[in-house]
DNA sequence: TAAGATTTGTTCGTATGTATC
DNA sequence: GGATACATACGAACAAATCTT
């Protein structure tokens, strides 16, 4: 019946992922903004010429990219919903599980962007922001006791970094320090490399980011840049070491 | 208006969204690999106890993250598929169609990130490599003569970009410096910033190209970092004028 | 508090489409 | 061509959430 061309290799798309497209394609034409409402499921029924179950496999499709949200009840259904950084973090992290990311493919680009964000901060920043920052920094003040305490301090360390990114004007660099720190908490997390003790470095890494929060203060770019670099520096030395550790450690077994 | 205010309310999860946790769970805790095979509809209906719907639902989700594949006949049904790098920017892209992301953003990260990939690539290009950007490179040797021919140009400079970020070895920066190519393909066509005819600033990115490709045979990474700063730098300069020019235009109309 | 209205959420039965053998 | 094994799609019924009165 329906087949109208001689070049059926193509993938086919499916009803639902059409009906999706023509969805994106009706928001995008009438510039809807977040919140703005769509059309409810007996309408596009009616409107897309498709069963109830269609209908509702394009609108998981639409929700699951972060683009609509649906909600039951009176003055429910669908509506226009602006993509989070914690879901475009997510679907991008879903790239990277196939891509055998390393520490050190991360930290070339945190040693590029992530000095250069710093500077850009210095001198721009709320008081209620440095001590925000400074709380971070200073949360731990002694040494893990514990691996367990290690983690945390670790993805605390981490959350400074996220935090700066936060204070930043410039929404793709912010994204991306954000995103690296979340990729590195996760390794942290689920590939443990924060067991590897090191006090030296720890201490070192703390007295850095407290020193940069009082560059940022004082509103010195220059010096800013230098210690984030020099963090960085320290922080893929400490990283890389911990990973070695952990390779040995399958290996061993 | 509405708005009870009494709970911070966590939205419910819809059983799909849980299903399809539950999916994702199960192929990690397998480590299962592209290609492998999903338990088929009726094994989930049972396995999950829920719907054909239900299920159905689940599998879009999973398919517009690009986490699996459907095919339908014998032999057929839900594969772990890898998530494209196509797939990968058009998500990450959906995120800033919401962030006003302005093209002096773009280039403060292309300033950062491209001489680096550049200087990192410096003699360890193949032969075909260095061809095929030579062939990007080179591929219109004269001013274009129309608005058509100026976008079309645009957009294979911009080619020669994410040509070279392929070429590198480290994934997220392949990943960001492509990216950020695209999206700027994307504001090419779409906001037409290539109006704006300028032959000087033609000229000499296209000259700029061809040295960048001759310093990558001669393994001169010094110069390779260069030229590329530079070129960004006019790249930048040409874009914004354009800009400037396009909202001009929108504010005349 | 309770009932009713509105909208999405879920199930089931059936039929159709598609690719392989 | 026919049998088989899958996904795809439809429609009717009922369940659940949530807002209004």
């Amino acid at each position: 019946m329906n087949r109208p061309e001689g070049k059926p290799t193509q993938p086919r798309r499916s009803r639902p992922v059409l009906v999706a497209d023509q969805i994106k394609d009706w928001v995008v034409e009438r510039d809807l903004k977040s919140g703005a409402r769509l059309p409810n499921e007996t309408e596009m029924i009616a409107q897309f010429g498709v069963s109830k179950g269609t209908v509702r496999e394009a609108m998981r499709i639409l929700e699951a990219q972060g683009l609509v949200v649906t909600r039951t009840g009176p003055g429910g259904g669908s509506f226009v919903g602006e993509v989070t950084s914690e879901r475009a973090k997510s679907l991008l992290a879903n790239y990277f599980y196939f891509q055998e990311l390393t520490v050190s493919d991360i930290y070339q680009l945190r040693k590029l962007l992530e000095p250069e964000l710093a500077a850009t901060l210095a001198g721009k920043l709320s008081a209620e922001q440095l001590d925000r920052l400074q709380d971070l920094a200073t949360r731990y003040d002694e040494p893990a006791a514990s691996p367990e305490e290690e983690r945390d301090q670790h993805i605390v360390s981490l959350r400074f970094h996220s935090q700066l990114a936060q204070y930043g004007d410039n929404p793709l660099l912010t994204f991306m320090v954000a995103f690296m720190a979340r990729f590195l908490t996760d390794l942290t997390v689920y590939r443990r490399l924060y067991e590897p003790h090191n006090e030296e470095l720890w201490i070192k890494g703390r007295q850095s980011q407290i020193e940069l929060v009082q560059a940022l203060r004082a509103g010195d770019a220059g010096e800013a840049r230098r210690i984030m670099r020099e963090h960085m520096e320290r922080a893929e030395d400490m990283m890389q070491r911990q990973e070695a550790k952990v390779r040995r450690g399958f290996m061993a077994v």
